[in-house]
DNA sequence: TAAATTTCCGAAAACGTTACCGAAAATTAC
DNA sequence: GTAATTTTCGGTAACGTTTTCGGAAATTTA
């Protein structure tokens, strides 16, 4: 199958380019004949317009590319899932890399995407923000960007970020209701603003309650299960096992609570479980894990939304929407079923 | 930031703009001095070549598309990761689009990456193939496309698949050795080519073995845990609770423990399992479960280099590689710690 | 029936590159 | 010092579209 473009089209009918060019775009003026004749002549060729030439021309592409730090964990494939069914919708296709954790390749990855021609660029940053000088300068070039999620609320730019602290502090809360008396938080790394925040929202709970400071603990770990067991192996170590975490998310709790009954400890007898960011997994542990889902599709959406609306004006302002989401309890960290 | 092209830059050197054009690719005759003045100034203008310019006039673009049917289970996403991580190291980009396990937005998909000139394309089809007839017009085009996983052995494409059959005759003979003696395999659709692989060697073990007929059964589910908590659901109803499952994947065998414990059966004492296309929480699991590990990484990097052969050699004979994995043995499928 | 409008279309420049062709400049050979 | 080479470079046509401008043809108006 030959490539055809718009200039066979117009050999073969003895029109203009701009003619058939017009048929294609309906803002011109044609004849509704002839537009259909060419219409009709072009399908039977199989001609589909090259849409690069088009956006050298025309300077826009009706794509928009997606940047995600990993989706090896399901957050951000739920939020490239949700953002590519709404974007569909609108006519936009969705373009995604991902920058594994990686602040060069992140913005190796937005360069090829801007110079791509995507119209819009939603970013989730990765750990640190090195990069974000790069974005500012872009957006001051009046290049629409969103942001999404590992961002500092202060940073001048629109974004959609879940309220991290508020939730951080009502699961807290929720393990001090039930009469835990001593009780560790695993937060993630310190320089990731989600971390940072639910280890704010840990310590309000502590505060708010006049928690007793040798009572509870606040341990960096990453994000991974693996860093959730290596935790646990020293705190056995240590004999400092208390009777309830909240953990970072999910996977860490997993980690955790595994090496918590190779050892012989009872979850949640022996000791209590939180979770964060609630994975399909929580409720398929044994015991179910209370975790604190987020609204992951329609931060997606809001975020299309937000990036929409920068595209189509040029001077629409700056928004930050804060999302809340909403706190499941699970067995893990009720203290008797009376409670459910 | 006023964005600058390669003309800019041959006026303010009054040079040609081809002179520019030389500067920046190796390939053409240029002086030592004249390309390192160019590239010096057009550092400082902070001058970015257009790739969509390029593209148009090259006809290649560095990048290679990819379409996944989902990443929201971690197979996939590992096979994105590995594949971008090797297609940087030769220089190419990777742009991903997901198709949902659907059709219509698989070819969709695919045409937008084609027609925005990636160099090549790795597809991983969704379950049917309707499709295949499109991707075969463009491979005789002579568009370098390679296949990856759930597709037929049979169809003459490049393609890099898992022995699906071998490994689960493997899983299910290991079953049958640690003599359970009623097996049921929960299978996923039955046209997807990986799950029907697998029911393949499934009956194969049962026929070695001479299992009875009454013994064994293949029972049609989903992927996901929802799927493989209703089929138990259904099971205890019947009172037709096997000493053994062998799972189409571990989400599938996730839910059915989960269902089973609440009913209060344990877990390998009176049901066995083992799973498929091993995931991180098989060990987290509890028990930790059995399951056959697939070459993830290496798969990928297999495909990418078909392609990028494909991709230099306009004739690199079509292949069809074959992968091998490892079945990991834990306690959710052996009848006492000593067998381990 | 002429004038005024409106509708339709073609020519050509533009988008930012590459790549071919030939010519000028520099180098080498004699 | 001239001829023969070799380097280096400029002009320009592509690549496949969109879009402006102007004008011819068709239609309406008077």
């Amino acid at each position: 199958m030959k490539h055809y473009t718009i200039k066979d089209i117009a050999k073969k009918l003895n029109v203009s380019v701009s003619t058939v060019s017009r048929a294609f775009n309906d803002k011109y003026d044609i004849k509704k004949e002839t537009k259909a004749l060419i219409l009709k002549t072009a399908e039977e060729m199989g001609y589909m317009p090259n849409p690069i030439a088009k956006k050298l021309s025309q300077k826009r592409s009706l794509n928009i590319g997606v940047v995600v730090p990993e989706f090896i964990n399901e957050y951000y494939s739920e939020i490239v899932i949700a953002l590519q069914e709404f974007l569909i919708l609108k006519g936009y296709q969705v373009l995604v890399m991902q920058s594994d954790e990686n602040e060069d390749l992140e913005l190796m990855n937005a360069q090829t995407l801007i110079s791509n021609m995507v119209d819009g660029l939603i970013v989730a940053p990765t750990t640190g923000n090195r990069n974000m000088k790069y974005y500012q300068d872009r957006i001051k070039d009046g290049y629409p960007i969103v942001f999404l999620n590992r961002i500092e609320e202060s940073v001048p730019v629109s974004k959609v970020v879940f309220n991290n602290l508020k939730w951080s502090f009502f699961a807290t809360e929720h393990l001090i209701r039930q009469g835990y008396k001593k009780i560790y938080h695993l937060s993630g790394y310190k320089d990731l603003s989600v971390s940072y925040e639910r280890v704010q929202g840990f310590k309000k709970a502590m505060n708010k309650h006049n928690f007793p400071k040798e009572n509870y603990k606040i341990i960096e770990t990453g994000l991974l299960a693996k860093e959730g067991m290596e935790v646990i192996e020293d705190l056995i170590f240590n004999h400092d096992i208390p009777d309830a975490f909240f953990c970072v998310n999910d996977m860490v709790a997993l980690g955790a609570i595994k090496k918590l009954k190779e050892n012989g400890y009872a979850v949640p007898k022996d000791v209590a479980f939180v979770g964060f960011t609630e994975t399909r997994i929580a409720e398929l542990m044994s015991p179910p894990l209370s975790s604190v889902k987020q609204p992951t599709y329609d931060m997606a959406k809001k975020a299309a939304e937000l990036l929409l609306k920068r595209i189509e004006d040029e001077n629409a302002p700056i928004e930050t929407i804060v999302m809340n989401g909403e706190f499941n309890i699970r067995q893990s960290s009720v203290k008797n079923k009376a409670v459910l």
